[in-house]
DNA sequence: CTTGACCTTAGAGTTAACTCTAAGTTTATG
DNA sequence: CATAAACTTAGAGTTAACTCTAAGGTCAAG
């Protein structure tokens, strides 16, 4: 049985967080002390490292929530449900994706298109580009 | 002369968010009406596109300011002061990609792992690979 | 028995960039 | 002149995921 500082350390969580997954539903302590510490069992610790292995992924608090909540009953779930959080996720990173890709293209060209040195910036083509109010536009280029 | 309205379609930004970004020193209007309209100048209109165009490409409402503060005092700043913040956002946006990558990796090896079908999700292999302690580690493959 | 590390709670604060609300004023139109 | 659309302000709310604080209780070591 681990108190809540042993699971931090043990999961790489902090304490408040662990705490904060709990007002969430995600984490909890199957025992308390008289006193009112948290005890954690080896299940405690496994579905604590579930959690965190499912945010480090990139699923959101509400997202491991469902995971839990299949996790917990796995006979009355299906692969399609859990293929579909899991799409869902994919989805929403590839759009993510999509959007700093454009603005990595955008920032490389402005960065090309300008000497960065000591010299004045009055003629500095970045300012002018952002000026232009025709916005900068890149070419999808995959150098 | 605009008005909030006009400024705002001509921009695509909304009337709230010009006058947010008032707030925070981006856009101002030159005019007021007795009554307390805003009344944009032509020049109101260039910065106001100008920090649309900055705020596209990813730059902060932080940045924006600071380069703004460049923009109306050119012949004091270098061309190396804009190309620092240029690529200082190029790094965050590089190293958010890097992270974005990776749980795409993770999120596509899981899909594959999963029939993804009617099946109960007993034996879910998305399950199964959340639950492994020893957290999945994608290989960098760019397919 | 004291010290310090660790634990408890409720609830507030953080961040970024909006977004919205309420209550009231102004302006354009018919 | 009446009405509706557009404008004004201060300030609160939103989102996600923490992160921290205050004020206090518990526990192990020396």
């Amino acid at each position: 049985m681990l108190r809540i500082g042993e699971l931090a350390t043990k999961t790489g969580l902090t304490a408040h967080t662990i705490r904060f997954y709990e007002k969430s539903g995600l984490i909890n302590a199957s025992q308390r002390s008289e006193s009112g510490y948290r005890y954690y069992t080896d299940t405690d610790v496994r579905q604590a490292e579930f959690v965190k292995t499912a945010r480090k992924i990139g699923f959101s608090v509400d997202d491991v929530s469902t995971l839990l909540s299949i996790r917990v009953d796995k006979s009355n779930h299906t692969c399609q449900d859990v293929t579909e959080i899991t799409q869902r996720k994919l989805n929403d990173v590839n759009e993510k994706i999509s959007e700093l890709l454009l603005m990595q293209q955008t920032l490389k060209i402005l960065l090309n298109s300008c000497c960065g040195g000591p010299e004045s910036a009055t003629h500095c083509s970045i300012m002018e580009a952002l000026d232009a109010s025709n916005a900068i536009k890149p070419r999808i280029i995959v150098e």
